[in-house]
DNA sequence: TAAGTTAATGAGAATCGTTCGCATTTAGTG
DNA sequence: CACTAAATGCGAACGATTCTCATTAACTTA
């Protein structure tokens, strides 16, 4: 139940909250803008605020239920946090968005933090090109 | 001579893009906002809008000459092309930039697109860490 | 080098995503 | 079931960025 999780959060379990969390079980997409998750909760037939979807959110992502994407135009995409870690390849044509993990990669991180002296926390990666689809155009 | 590289951008040679370039050339900061161009332009007595140093910043990015770094709460950050490609760590305490290249990363990233169909076009990698100064706090 | 054409600029209004303030409502507790 | 703190809704406020449009400056050609 996401009751649970929510409590395990320190979160209380509010209706919207659960409804929020419920709709980035779904995984209908992966990848929502505050916007979307307003617009689809109001359309299924809730009635909640903007602001308390911008609220949600950004507990949800202190808490580490939820990675925020910083992207292009000051927009933020939302991301359920499930399994394992994994980065981020776009094309910058059509906006399709595709996952990947990398070992190598991930311990050249480690390592160049470390040169650098930094502890390392968290990283960034995204890749753009154009994807199969867009080639053909 | 500035004026050279902005023909040669496609750009005609202007008082606000040439002040602008010049100070992006002097080289005391790597990442700059918009607003910091326009203060620091204002200070030495120019006196030019900030429309037109965004305006400016844009048409620098499409021209090559730039690159933008989206930042959180919908910031961006501005830095010339200049030497060879490199990504950033950034400390979250402090805000200190380093930059690094590791040419591992960058041949790992052209074999993922590959794999995922995608001609790569462009790529962004930032790791968050501490930095050494910030971790003795 | 003066006139003409077109693009660039300044100033402030407008926009967009996001956050805030405050009165009202709700969840968890006893 | 009543109580208290925390959560919500609403609309106003915000900050970065973009737009509009009248004015000005930069290349062109004579």
């Amino acid at each position: 139940m996401e009751t649970q999780d929510l409590k395990k959060a320190g979160l209380k379990a509010t209706v919207p909250r659960m409804k929020i969390l419920a709709l980035l079980e779904e995984n209908k997409v992966r990848h929502v803008s505050a916007e979307d998750v307003y617009k689809a909760l109001l359309e299924s037939g809730e009635d909640l605020s903007l602001a308390t979807v911008y609220r949600v959110l950004t507990q949800f992502e202190q808490a580490g239920l939820v990675t925020r994407h910083h992207f292009e135009g000051g927009h933020s995409v939302f991301e359920l946090n499930q399994g394992e870690h994994h980065d981020h390849i776009l094309c910058v044509k059509c906006g399709r968005v595709d996952e990947f993990v990398d070992k190598v990669i991930e311990e050249r991180q480690q390592k160049i933090a470390a040169e650098k002296g930094y502890n390392m926390t968290d990283h960034s990666l995204y890749i753009f090109g154009i994807c199969s689809a867009c080639q053909k155009d």
